[in-house]
RNA sequence: UGGGGCGUAGCCAAGUGGUAAGGCAGCGGAUUUUGAUUCCGCCAUUCGGAGGUUCGAUCCCUCCCGCCCCAGCCA
């Protein structure tokens, strides 16, 4: 089922889409041309969810087009499992780039032959000196570097050095290519910054073709000039590399001049949203890899029944601004839960059983239960729940002591079991540690369905299963996501450590559930979400949980201890 | 002590000279065969601070304070 974003602000209610409404209506462009443009190093996460869902978003809303780019000039750090994954999960968010699919590589030639060109203008030079001795030269954040001896080399030896370059003359790190601009600026960027590099490295579009790479400066706006690109959106920490971005596209035979804006990137309360650290923690095996449920990953999302609708969601209602920020979790749950709570399907799944015997029902018998499968969509039709003499509620459903604010079954009272019947709680059985192992219980016939027909009322009604006709499944309860500080891990552990990852493995869930394995969320009522894993079987069914419910009881009970 | 940004409620975030939108969280209350959902109501005399201009400032000016980014042949 798919539902319509929904969102409290309306579109162009920030910076960026001020910009591209004037831009539009005082003539500078007739129509908009935005891109996302990820270097295939890594799989795409929450946080590029913001920059995807800007830059198609507003292609969108003022009619312009948005090309997927591939930034893809360091070979040496790129891969085309990442590309294929990119592609999979921008399409999964829900967006399409139609045939605007382009690479910096595809521009290596032309960049090249601008290369050449800055060089014959006086612009850039080739520098022989070593990575150490440029970064000696360059001066520090409050002293001006100083110029290479190579500064004032000639066009034509340049021009020779550079071909030679191309040649695989040298060995990496040798020589680079360097724009010739200001050695005193307060802005490092503009301290006569690398272009090119010789990188004996196979690409994985190009091949060997190229064993000199231009860098990120170098390629960006020129792809972006190349595209037509009118609005190149990127994240602040770009604000710096603007002014290079400019000088390049104001030095060069460009066919178009696209601006840059930037906005604050996401953060998110208890997760980690670096490449470095998602790729640490999948190399190092700490989590079973890119799409591992407690991965902020889109494809970890996906994993996790986390419905595309509601990513998109959650970011329109974050906004799009230049302060850096800490989005609460509880921000993203709830745009989960609010599509969820419309499409999911309800089902009953006892998590950490306590068996119930209800006495005065036949032994051996047994009789199905009608229940509608969502409470708001009669379209999501009805199934027979078994009901038997043996039963299952859940541990937490029952308290010897209740306080007063516990409304569920506790020693003499009645309760509902949804669906089904009224039951009293006769008697508690424990076992010899003094734990509560069994409930001996009494039903009334007279209130099938839920109802009583002396119209009597009980204040709770609890899900439950078939003690001898449910299944036994495995169910995955994870922190938020994942990161949540944990004082007793170690260093590495206590920042990226994965952890709160509780498994149950002796959850019994309906009959019902056994064909759900779609990547479709089911409500456990009163649990939460929980979408069957891709490696869930008939045999062995697998749930993980998205997000939890709200749960009044248990804030009660767990600020009052 | 260089350059570039940013500071509006617990968290996001509009507003940018006329007297503080909205959402999340939270708190009340109603409905409820999920303590869910839904529904009502409450939640910034104040916009980092101090001066100044103005009839009037979150918005303009000055100074100060705080936070973020930049010294990769990463992006």
């Amino acid at each position: 089922m798919t539902l319509p974003d929904t969102t409290a602000r309306e579109a162009g209610q920030d910076f960026i889409r001020d910009i591209v409404r004037t831009d539009l209506a005082s003539g500078l462009h007739k129509a908009i041309v935005t891109r996302f443009p990820p270097e295939p190093n890594g799989y795409l996460h929450i946080g590029h969810a913001k920059s995807i869902c800007l830059n198609f978003g507003v292609a969108e809303e003022f009619g312009g087009k948005c090309n997927l780019r591939y930034d893809d000039t360091n070979p040496t750090k790129e891969d085309q499992e990442y590309i294929d994954a990119i592609e999979r999960d921008v399409r999964w968010l829900g967006f399409d780039w139609g045939k605007n699919l382009y690479h910096a590589s595809d521009y290596f030639e032309q960049l090249y032959e601008w290369a050449e060109q800055l060089i014959r203008a006086g612009n850039a030079y080739v520098d022989d000196q070593t990575q150490e001795e440029m970064r000696l030269t360059r001066g520090t954040l409050t002293e001006a570097g100083t110029e290479s001896p190579y500064r004032s080399r000639g066009v034509e030896e340049n021009l020779d050095l550079f071909r030679r370059m191309r040649a695989g003359e040298f060995p990496n790190g040798a020589r680079v290519l360097r724009a010739k601009i200001d050695m005193a600026s307060g802005n490092i960027n503009l301290r006569d910054p690398v272009l090119y590099r010789i990188l004996h490295a196979e690409h994985p579009r190009t091949g060997k073709k190229w064993c000199i790479y231009p860098n990120y400066d170098f390629a960006h706006g020129q792809s972006d000039a190349i595209e037509g690109i009118t609005h190149s959106i990127c994240t602040l920490e770009f604000e710096d590399h603007r002014p290079l971005y400019d000088w390049l596209l104001d030095n060069l035979p460009v066919p178009s001049h696209p601006h840059q804006y930037e906005f604050a990137r996401l953060n998110l309360t208890y997760t980690v949203l670096s490449k470095r650290v998602l790729t640490e923690l999948v190399r190092g095996g700490h989590v079973d890899g890119w799409d591992d449920p407690r991965m902020p990953t889109l494809a970890g999302l996906r994993r996790r029944g986390v419905p595309p609708a509601s990513i998109r969601d959650f970011v329109k209602r974050i906004g799009v601004a230049k302060a850096n920020s800490v989005v609460d979790m509880g921000m993203l749950e709830f745009a989960i839960r609010e599509h969820l709570n419309k499409s999911a399907e309800r089902r009953m799944a006892v998590l950490r059983p306590l068996k119930v015997v209800i006495e005065n029902y036949p032994d051996g018998g047994g009789e199905d239960i009608e229940a509608v499968n969502h409470p708001e969509r009669p379209d999501a039709g009805t199934r027979k729940i078994r009901f038997t003499r043996e039963l299952f509620i859940e541990r937490d459903d029952f308290m010897e002591n209740p306080p007063k604010k516990f409304f569920r079954l506790a020693p003499g009272r009645e309760v509902r079991l949804r669906y089904a019947f009224f039951i009293t709680c006769r008697e508690v059985i424990k076992n010899p540690a003094g734990e509560v192992v069994e409930l001996r219980c009494t039903y009334d016939p007279a209130t099938r369905g839920g109802n009583a027909p002396d119209g009597r009322k009980v204040k709770a009604t609890l899900h439950w299963v078939s003690a001898t006709d449910s299944r036994v499944a495995e169910v995955r309860l994870y922190n938020p996501l994942f990161s949540r500080p944990d004082p007793n891990a170690g260093n590495f552990a206590a920042d990226i450590s994965p952890n709160s990852l509780e498994s149950i493995t002796d959850a019994r869930i309906e009959p019902a559930l056994a064909g759900h394995n779609a990547g479709d969320a089911v409500q456990f009522e009163r649990q939460g979400y929980f979408c069957p894993d891709i490696d869930s079987t008939p045999e062995r069914p697998v749930f993980n949980r998205t997000v939890g419910l709200r749960d009044t009881w248990a804030k009660v009970a767990g600020s009052g201890g």
